[in-house]
DNA sequence: CATTTAACTTTACACTGTTAAGTATACCAC
DNA sequence: GTGGTATACTTAACAGTGTAAAGTTAAATG
């Protein structure tokens, strides 16, 4: 019988062919000078092959960010956590993040900057990988508000400040990559460090 | 003989059509999503007529973006400085940073983000309008740690920790409009806040 | 073997940025 | 005023775009 399970497998196998190919063209050569023609021609069918797996070229975008996202999780949850020393972990979990977007300034722009402007509306639902990132921050920060090493702020707002301080120096780093920035691990600590100081009660 | 003036100032004229044209479409439609033809037919001119006055379409977006820093520049002059207490015109350029930035989302982008793309190697050269507001938020930080307000830092590394923070959640507010972010203006303040407590001495 | 279904391709449409060549008009020296 | 030239602008064209509709081939089912 196990025809259509193989059938099955080898549709899944074609998505992700197409799904590294348009990684790979995207992050080489920017979203937008990527055409469906050009992910095609790699995997050698024809252009609209693509459509029977993804409904247009922004949800093919957004397959690959979602990807990208699980790699993030991934790589922030492979970081040990020592619960008796929850600012160190948070510190290190800062570094971890930047880092990720450095090492993949592409796939990190097309996450947080490209993929919100052509999918309108995507606020952090139930259940997704975006989520999941974000649970991952507040029970850090939690855990420092709890033990009274952060001062006695809302969870939400916290976060929400470490996060832009972390997105900002790392959008910053990528886009502005000829500005005269300091040595950048010290930038990069700096702005981590000088953050959670902010917050400590 | 004034026509050799007359002329000049129609051209100049012409090409100031031409930008704001431009600045409205790519507010409202985006970059991407605006063509030559576009542009042409609002100031109803054949498409070639306007590579007479701009390179192409990323020196048209490069000048879009040269006006909004400059009246990023003005908006943060504006601003009257209180010498004696550096640490709140600190404070207020943030917010109004900031302000700038929500009250010109589409602006913003194509400055700080799309731009770059486009216009690779811009690295705030010389006397250009990128290089007089970053001058702007040098000397307000200079003054904090002459002092002695703020810890005995690098004034680059400090002004670069500051714009990190702020162009942060500008960008996560403009990108993230549906993420249950707490009340705009309490995280608005409390990152510059957190902030520049952080970076006291 | 016949028929249905799925996978894939061909073709086509309306659009893109940009170049090269063409045209018309306003200016200048005589 | 007339001839020539420079300026401003347009037309036409090229190679490329995302994607919908229709057509084709081959495999799975009854």
């Amino acid at each position: 019988m196990g025809t259509k399970e193989r059938r099955a497998r080898e549709k899944e196998q074609l998505r992700q062919q197409i799904l590294s190919a348009a990684r790979e063209l995207f992050v080489n050569e920017g979203y937008e000078n990527v055409s469906m023609r050009k992910i095609a021609n790699k995997i050698e069918y024809s252009p609209t092959t693509i459509y029977l797996h993804f409904k247009d070229k922004a949800d093919l975008l957004d397959s690959v960010c979602q990807e990208t996202l699980l790699s993030l999780l991934n790589t922030l949850e492979q970081l040990k956590r020592d619960t008796s020393n929850p600012v160190e972990t948070l510190r290190k979990s800062g570094r971890v993040y930047v880092a990720f977007g450095l090492k993949y300034p592409q796939d990190y722009k097309l996450t947080f900057v490209i993929r919100p402007q052509f999918q309108k509306g995507l606020g952090l639902q139930e259940g997704s990988i975006g989520e999941k990132v974000f649970n991952y921050l507040r029970a850090m920060v939690s855990e420092c508000i709890q033990q009274k090493i952060f001062r006695q702020m809302d969870v939400e707002t916290t976060g929400q400040v470490l996060w832009s301080a972390v997105h900002g120096v790392t959008m910053l780093l990528i886009d502005f990559p000829d500005f005269p920035w300091t040595e950048k691990d010290t930038l990069i600590n700096t702005v981590i460090d000088t953050t959670i100081e902010g917050l400590k009660a």
